[in-house]
DNA sequence: GCACAATACCTCGCCATCGAGGTATTCCGT
DNA sequence: ACGGAATACCTCGATGGCGAGGTATTGTGC
């Protein structure tokens, strides 16, 4: 999911860690702060990867930046994660805003909307949170307000998800075409 | 998270690892499955720290079970987490969700509204995915379609969650009165 | 003139998580 | 009679994330 990011990022422009580390707190700071001691060894694995290069540039205020860039082949990892996306990154929010942040990158709509589908059919996947046995609990049937809220909750979202993905998947199939 | 949901289920009734599991992945695994793995290491560690004590019964079809309760201390515990958790158990949405499904152990109605309140404000926090310099760039401003159903989704989330905070709350002013 | 915040980067050790693999038993289908 | 699934628990090594702490410079408030 950090990876991810730092190679999104990356791909519109050359930024140092600093600057990358803003971009990120604004992207998932707010629900998942990233703290420094992550970010750095991060950047670090991706530079031995060799899928971004840093050029040492004198600090504009302070001490001197690395300016990390993506490399070719940052580039054609960051499109492979985008489309092949492990399950974790479909089923789990947090990572699944991430790559939608960044799937604009993935240019093919057909792509994309494969990606988009992969998540319609997790969406779609009968599931609660709550069972009585093998048998989904609907919001209605709980007594703790508690367990009520998190369903209603998680409806609304999958409403609202699911009418979007059907808008998008309805334009990207019109631009494949 | 994970020790959380142990705690928590482990309140109602002592259950052993086997069990646990099925719960735990019914609770949280459509998103995010968790690794036996993961599991028997946690519980060990809950038990060296004396939140949990295991009874070892003969396995009523295969290998014997040991049977896991709450301590005491166990109880105190879990009451602990759930009226003072950590920042990340508020923002992170998985993490919320295993909290409010086991809130109702909290029992003082005061309580449980305080950890309500606290997600309330963070809800209120003016916070956005994406910025354009310092302010947060709302859906209609943005051109990339899947960036716009981020924005989309969360508002659809955080305006079904406030309604129910704001209702739950109600509720339970009037309990605690 | 001096402390403090901000910029900019880094290491170290701890710990939670995970995949792979292991052990042993019982039940079910063929 | 036999293999595979389900039950039930476990270890090990690798890895990612994190808090604490460190280094150095420049700008800002008092």
């Amino acid at each position: 999911m950090l990876e991810l990011a730092i190679l999104g990022f990356l791909y519109d422009a050359p930024l140092h860690g600093y600057v990358l580390r803003r971009h990120i707190a604004a992207l998932t700071g707010h629900v998942r702060p990233v703290a420094e001691s992550t970010l750095y060894p991060a950047i670090k694995r991706l530079e031995k990867a060799g899928l971004l290069a840093r050029a040492t540039e004198p600090g504009a205020v302070a001490a001197p930046r690395h300016v990390l860039r993506l490399t070719e082949e940052g580039g054609r990892e960051l499109k492979r994660r985008l489309a092949e996306p492990a399950q974790r990154e479909i089923t789990d929010e947090n990572h699944w805003f991430t790559l939608l942040a960044f799937l604009r990158h993935l240019e093919d709509p057909a792509a994309q909307a494969a990606v988009l589908r992969r998540r319609l059919a997790f969406l779609q996947e009968p599931a609660s949170f709550f069972y009585d046995g093998d048998r989904p609990l609907s919001a209605e049937e709980l007594d703790d307000p508690f367990r009520r809220g998190v369903l209603t909750i998680a409806r609304a979202t999958s409403r609202a998800e699911l009418a979007w993905l059907r808008d998008t998947l309805a334009s990207l199939d019109r631009a494949g075409r």
